[in-house]
DNA sequence: TTTAGCACTCTTTCGCGTCAAGTGCTAAAC
DNA sequence: GTTTAGCACTTGACGCGAAAGAGTGCTAAA
């Protein structure tokens, strides 16, 4: 860390083009990149010497590093982070991936839950990567509206329409005699006093201002109010979904038992990957290059927050090696989460996904 | 494969103490087990040129292999199998492990997956292999019962009660103006009518008359149907978790890479796994051990399925590797789908799970 | 029938020399 | 002043053989 904040301002041109070309050729292959095999690339004119001495002040200054002396170098983390924001071209999706991706969309519309599901197998399959999908991490959503369906005389079932436009159902078994006349008056009490609230916001008055409108079916409140509690609870509990695992042992970085056994961890510590994403920024593709500390290393997580109706109720990103081929997989990303925010979870019109 | 079909009846008293001594060992330390090694136990008052020669008779009759010449010997699958139906003495859970059992039992009571999902967690690391948890697979569920939730003018959720006692919802957008009056004609309609069918179900006289009956409304009938038929559809997929994952490289044999891309590719390939499950026995636990061809080598699989009232739901499992702790695993796997079967789902009451 | 002893086999481990890749530096060329 | 050619040097990867260790099967004695 000699003097690396300013990043990458000062470099020449030349430097800029042996930097991407090191790192791309590292992408590519995933062996550290000597100056010999460079001069070969077609669009570097100089010799390996120059290209040498070049390389010597691209490590001094903290993009490359050599693993050891008499090794070709390879991107620090650095380097990664300067090629991801300054050195690389943005990679246009094919008409084809285009089309892919406009299908799920539009299939799968009003259930975040399975276009998720199907964006990740889609996006796996595309990049090569392991895809992570999220659900309604943050700000846990609220319930919206109540309705009920009856099931017999002691059990009834509480749908709830949350915030998020998730639907939660809970069995919920008394020892009142139902009728669909009690669920209806019960059901309006919770749609009046009870919508829009946190597991803080239940208060004893109001549950005794609803038992006594209850009347002598007061006893169904507390069982009732016990499931909303519970329903709340367990939708702050976000949701994490990986696809494609197997596609990481494909990449040296990870066939060792070592990393393997951390990246698994990690994918199993579900807090950890939450931390990440719930301290992003929303608005833009988020990209963390390995060894952060939050990271395992060698490896790299792209993602985006998916909006609905200016609220965040999930995320899809990308994770692999981070010599990762960033241009293709921030582009699936951004296009996915831009298609996704607003549109869909709506309902079912919609022809969502005007291209570019 | 010489005479191993008649498992183990001719086997002498002390052909089995050391049978079973070989498999214990090695269940505990996954090194192959020779003659001395034995000798130090405690229980084999036996020098350790007797119990070569018994091994080198185990081996012939299969239940033993040597993995070269100057090793010692490692159980086959068929010394698994005996060691499990004949040898093996049962696993009492301790009274810890119970009370956690039936906490989770007693606490998540009434919400299939979530019940799975805890269920897991505690047998991943009751065990230390991982759990596979798998819910209605098989048998594709049929609707019960429907019933709705108004959103707005054109816009309503249809709620269905699922056959395995599970809720489905789906967001279904019209062109015809909804009120009340309308949906509870539609849902009496469909209780009527379109309750327990398979997708073959719905035909068209079917959908027919549904739109007669609807009168005005009667363009409703066709997004509805169509919704139907995708639940249906999609609850014919089954769903698998798995939990604790990261256990199994603790173990030497899935410590190589080769190994871990078998199992991993495996567990997403969910297709293989729904097919060992679907053709086993309901009643029992099933025990699966490696190189069948089903299963990845040296692996192996316990499992029982979950009935709710006679139907199966659902099965809860462990994989591991095939010197796996049988009696433990088996008798938790057994508690835990015996405690289930046919009282949970039902309601949020009952004192589940007698112990023993 | 059981056991002690022994020669034999096979894997694992370690050290060691060789090889190839890639570097930094110096001196010459442009 | 910049670029390039040439060369000595470093370092990890690879392959080989020797030695060590574990366990066997067989024979002969108890």
């Amino acid at each position: 860390m000699k003097n690396g904040l300013v990043v990458g301002g000062e470099l020449s041109q030349r430097k800029k083009l042996i930097l991407r070309s090191v790192i791309e050729s590292h992408i590519a292959t995933g062996e550290p990149i000597g100056s010999k095999s460079l001069v070969s690339k077609s669009d570097i004119p100089y010799s390996s010497a120059t290209i040498r001495n070049e390389m010597a002040e691209l490590e001094n200054m903290g993009y490359l590093i050599q693993p050891h002396t008499s090794a070709g170098r390879v991107p620090t983390t650095l380097g990664y982070r300067f090629y991801v924001d300054a050195l690389m071209e943005s990679y246009k999706l094919t008409a084809t991936e285009i089309i892919s991706l406009n299908n799920i969309i539009q299939n799968k519309m009003g259930e975040l839950d399975s276009i998720l599901r199907s964006a990740s197998k889609l996006i796996a399959s595309m990049t090569n990567y392991t895809t992570v999908a999220v659900q309604s991490p943050y700000g846990a959503p609220t319930i919206e509206q109540y309705s009920y369906m009856l099931l017999d005389e002691r059990a009834f079932l509480l749908v709830m329409r949350m915030s998020d436009e998730s639907v939660s159902t809970k069995h919920i078994r008394v020892d009142v005699t139902l009728d669909d006349n009690i669920l209806r008056r019960l059901t309006s009490i919770l749609n009046a006093s009870f919508v829009g609230i946190t597991s803080e916001g239940i208060t004893l008055p109001m549950m005794m201002q609803a038992e006594k409108e209850m009347g002598a079916a007061g006893s169904l409140i507390s069982p009732v109010v016990k499931a909303i509690y519970e329903i709340i609870g367990k939708n702050e509990e976000a949701d994490i979904n990986f696809e494609g695992l197997n596609k990481l042992l494909e990449y040296p970085e990870f066939s060792n038992v070592e990393q393997m056994r951390r990246v698994i961890r990690m994918f199993e510590k579900k807090e950890d990957f939450m931390k990440i994403i719930e301290g992003a920024d929303d608005d833009k593709v988020n990209i963390f290059i390995g060894s952060n500390g939050e990271l395992v290393d060698n490896s790299a997580f792209v993602f985006k927050t998916i909006k609905v109706g200016g609220r965040a109720v999930g995320a899809i990103g990308v994770f692999g090696p981070s010599r990762m081929d960033y241009s293709k997989v921030i582009s699936t990303v951004e296009y996915l989460s831009n298609s996704l925010a607003g549109e869909q979870v709506i309902g079912l019109l919609g022809d969502a996904a005007d291209k570019d």
